[in-house]
DNA sequence: GCCAACGTTGGC
DNA sequence: GCCAACGTTGGC
């Protein structure tokens, strides 16, 4: 081949990390731009810029990225969400000019050029899932109580299953569009994407499934999602962060410091706040306007 | 610093 | 279209 490959690229520098990104196949007016970007658009774009993040821990974890990586590229709020395609980090983060285009559906007024605050990566499409895998799949894996991967699905095997179960905050994370993946749960998807096999599973509960929309305010709908999303929370709350603690938070933050020295009151509190979820925070949609 | 209200995400 | 989940804001 003419250079090196992406995959030696990031082999060169320890043991690579893997993602899922987030995209909307389904158009979506914001400010009057259509934010969608399907598999077919990224896979006719060949390489895009992963533009319009506005998630601190999002953005982070774009920052871990190196060259070469191994993404997943996921349908997010339409019919059928679920992982679509694979793809690679073509370029590293570098900052994300769309954050002061005023224009742009995510234009961030408070970011300047000359300390930007969001950056993208540049994503290149790898291949299609051979056979889409369904949100639904990986939820029904995650949930189930057994450790054997269900009828049609052994070829999983038990550590596939386990790979799914701990690997991958889609069912658990939902709302971050940019996630890590671990390594078994990338062998997994993509044993799943090559073979299919769950088109006999009862995946999802059709939604003719009596509307239990009845209990009131308690968790009547999503008892697992439930109980994992009140963990989070409680995590949350409870501040027990630090996990990996980026050098991150410093270098880029310094206009923060700006802010809190120009205001001492309610603007220094809210600096605070957004200083501490900077290493945690949850998702922005992702999704990029058509050029 | 805690917590309720609010706004957005995103599955269904 | 509905609504659960949860990040973020802002009152206290």
């Amino acid at each position: 081949m003419a250079s090196e490959s992406l995959a030696e690229a990031a082999d060169t520098a320890g043991s690579p990390n893997y993602w899922l990104l987030k995209a909307e196949p389904d158009s979506r007016m914001v400010k009057g731009k259509d934010v969608k970007f399907s598999v077919d658009d990224f896979e006719a774009a060949k390489t895009s810029p992963w533009e319009g993040v506005r998630n601190y821990e999002a953005r982070n974890l774009m920052k871990e990225m190196k060259r070469g990586e191994k993404a997943l590229f996921y349908h997010s709020n339409c019919k059928a969400p679920g992982i679509a395609a694979f793809a690679e980090v073509a370029k590293e983060a570098y900052p994300d000019h769309t954050a002061w285009d005023s224009a742009h559906p995510y234009y961030d007024p408070k970011t300047k050029q000359a300390d930007p605050k969001w950056f993208m990566v540049d994503l290149a499409f790898g291949a299609r899932a051979k056979h889409f895998v369904p949100l639904a799949l990986l939820r029904f894996i995650a949930d189930a109580p057994a450790a054997a991967p269900p009828a049609g699905l052994e070829y999983l095997g038990a550590d596939g299953v386990a790979a799914i179960k701990a690997g991958m905050d889609l069912v658990t994370r939902g709302r971050l569009s940019v996630q890590r993946v671990s390594a078994a749960a990338w062998g997994a998807v993509q044993l799943l994407a090559d073979t299919g096999g769950w088109d006999a599973l009862e995946l999802a509960p059709k939604k003719k499934a009596a509307p239990k929309k009845a209990a009131a305010g308690a968790g009547a709908g999503r008892p697992a999602r439930a109980a994992a999303a009140a963990k989070t929370k409680a995590k949350a709350r409870k501040k027990k962060r630090g996990s990996d603690s980026e050098d991150e938070g410093d270098d880029d933050y310094d206009e923060e410091e700006e802010e809190e020295v120009i205001s001492k009151t309610t603007s220094s509190r809210r600096k605070r706040k957004a200083e501490e979820y900077e290493e945690l925070p949850t998702p922005t949609r992702r999704a990029r306007a058509k050029t």
